[in-house]
DNA sequence: CTCCACAGGTCAACGGTGTTGTCGTAAGGT
DNA sequence: ACCTTACGACAACACCGTTGACCTGTGGAG
C-alpha cells in the first residue's frame, strides 16, 4: 500500500499526534538516529520508535513506504554528517587517511543503518560528492584513471566493509559481546604450546589486539601500499603489480 | 534457561521426532545452511528450521542455547569447509594469497550465512585451526609475534569484510541489483565535467570496474603493504611505519 | 466565513518472531 | 524389569512489521 505515503510536495497539514507532537520525515530520522544512539541498535523498531515519538507507531507509515525506507533515509543523513565538513589538504596520503576514517567513524555511530546500506549505491547528491572528492584526491596524486578508479573501489570497500563489520560487532547484545572477549582471553588463552605452538607463542597479543577494530591498521597498510604503487609509477615500470 | 542444553558428552538417546527425524547438532547446521542457501538469509528462523527439519521448534534450544549459539555454530562449519584442504606451500605470499581467497570464495558460496556471522568469533574447533595455520605463515615469513598478531588481524578481517561486503551485493533482489548497474550507467556516466571533473574523466572506468569484486585488488595491495613492512623490518628499522 | 476534501493520526488485527515452563514418554543403564 | 532422565511436544508470552478501516480537524476554495 505505496499509495498510503504521501510525497512531500503534497503534505500541508500539520496535525499534531495526541500527545502534541508534529511529525515530519526528518523528526522521525532523528529521533531514529538519537534511540540508536542512546539505547543501542535493538531499541529501533518501529513500535519503538513510534512511542518515543509520541505517536502511533503506524504513523510513520504516512512519512516511509517500510522499514527499509526509513534506513535509507537515515544512511543518507549519515554520509552527509560524516562528510560535512571535510576540506582536501593537498596531502594525498593524509586526505585518504581522513577520508577512511570519517567514513568508518560515521558507520559505527550508527551501526544498523552502517550495515544496511554499505553495500548499496544510492546515486544521491552526499554519494555523488564523495565519490568526485575521494577520486580527485587519487587523481591530484598522479594515479592516472584506470589506476585511481581501482584503487578508489578498494578504498572505499575497504572503508565501508570494515565499518558494516565492526559495527555488527558493536550491535551485539552486551552479554555476547564479553562472551566474545572471554573466549579470546580463556579459549585462546589457554591453548597448549604441543598442538597450537603460534598462537600459545602470541597468546597475549591475541587477546589485547582482538578486541580493538583492524581498520586503523588495515587502512595504514593501504596507504603504504598505495604509496609503493605510485612510486612504481613514477619510476616509469609500467607493471607496477608484483607477480 | 541454559539447562536445557545438554552437553555433548551427555547425549545418549536418539529418539525421533514425531515425523520420524533423528536430531542432531550436525543435522541442525547442515539444515539451517541449506535453508540459508535456497530461500535466504531471512527464511533461517527457529520456526521455519523446525518445520524443514520436521521437528517442533522448541526441541532445537535441547541442542543449542539460543539463536546466537546456532549462528557460531554454522560460522564455524562455514570456516571448516572453506579451509579443509589447504596445506602451506612454503611461499607465504602465495600462502596468505590462497588463503585470503578462499575465505572470500567461501563467503560467497553461502552469501546470506556469510552476511550473518562474519563478525563472529567462535572459539570452536575450525576457527581454531584457522588461526593457528594463519599466524603460522606469518611467524614463519619472519613477522616477530606482536607485528605477526596485527597482520593476522588486519588480513582476516578483511577477508572477513570484503566476504560480507559482496555477499551483500548478490543477495540483492535481481530489479534491486539492475537498479545499481542502472545507477553507475545512467547517473555517474552522464555528469558534466564542469560540475565533476573526476567522474567525468574516468566515467568508462567507473561503469566497468564497480560491478566486481574489488577484494582480488585490495587483497594484492594488502600484500604489497605487508611485504614492504617485512622489508623494513628485515632492514633492521624498528620504525615500519609511515609518519 | 463557511464548507468539505482529504492528509494524516489512530485503532485493531494478522501473521510472523524468539523463547520458556511444563508435561509425557521411551530409551538406556543397572 | 525398573527407574531415571534425555528430549520431543505443546501452549503461552511478549515482541515484531505491516495494513485496512475509521475518524478528525485543517487549510484552501468559493
Amino acid at each position: 500500500m505505496s499509495d498510503r505515503v504521501v510525497p512531500p510536495a503534497a503534505r500541508r497539514r500539520r496535525r499534531p499526534t495526541k500527545q502534541g507532537v508534529v511529525l515530519s520525515a526528518e523528526l522521525i530520522v532523528d529521533t531514529a538516529l538519537r534511540l540508536i544512539e542512546e539505547h543501542g541498535a535493538d531499541a529501533l523498531s518501529v513500535r519503538r520508535l513510534g512511542r518515543a515519538l509520541g505517536a502511533d507507531p503506524s504513523s510513520l507509515y504516512r512519512y516511509f513506504r517500510d522499514t527499509d525506507d526509513l534506513m535509507l533515509a537515515i544512511a543518507d543523513e549519515l554520509i552527509g554528517r560524516a562528510l560535512r565538513s571535510w576540506r582536501p589538504t593537498g596531502d594525498w596520503t593524509a586526505d585518504l587517511r581522513e577520508l577512511g576514517l570519517r567514513m568508518h567513524a560515521g558507520a559505527l555511530a550508527h551501526p544498523r543503518a552502517a550495515v544496511l546500506s554499505a553495500h548499496r549505491v544510492t546515486g544521491r547528491a552526499h554519494e555523488i560528492q564523495a565519490v568526485e572528492s575521494i577520486l580527485g584526491v587519487l587523481r591530484g596524486a598522479g594515479f592516472p584513471g584506470p589506476e585511481a578508479v581501482r584503487i578508489y573501489h578498494a578504498f572505499v570497500d575497504q572503508a565501508l566493509a570494515f565499518g558494516a563489520l565492526d559495527s555488527a560487532g558493536t550491535a551485539l547484545p552486551r552479554a555476547a559481546r564479553e562472551a566474545e572477549a572471554q573466549v579470546w582471553r580463556t579459549t585462546y588463552g589457554r591453548l597448549p604450546a604441543e598442538t597450537h605452538p603460534h598462537i600459545a607463542a602470541t597468546a597475549g597479543h591475541l587477546v589485547t589486539t582482538m578486541r580493538a577494530s583492524s581498520y586503523p591498521a588495515a587502512l595504514e597498510l593501504f596507504l603504504t601500499a598505495a604509496r609503493t604503487r605510485l612510486e612504481r609509477l613514477r619510476a616509469g615500470t609500467g607493471d607496477a603489480r608484483p607477480h
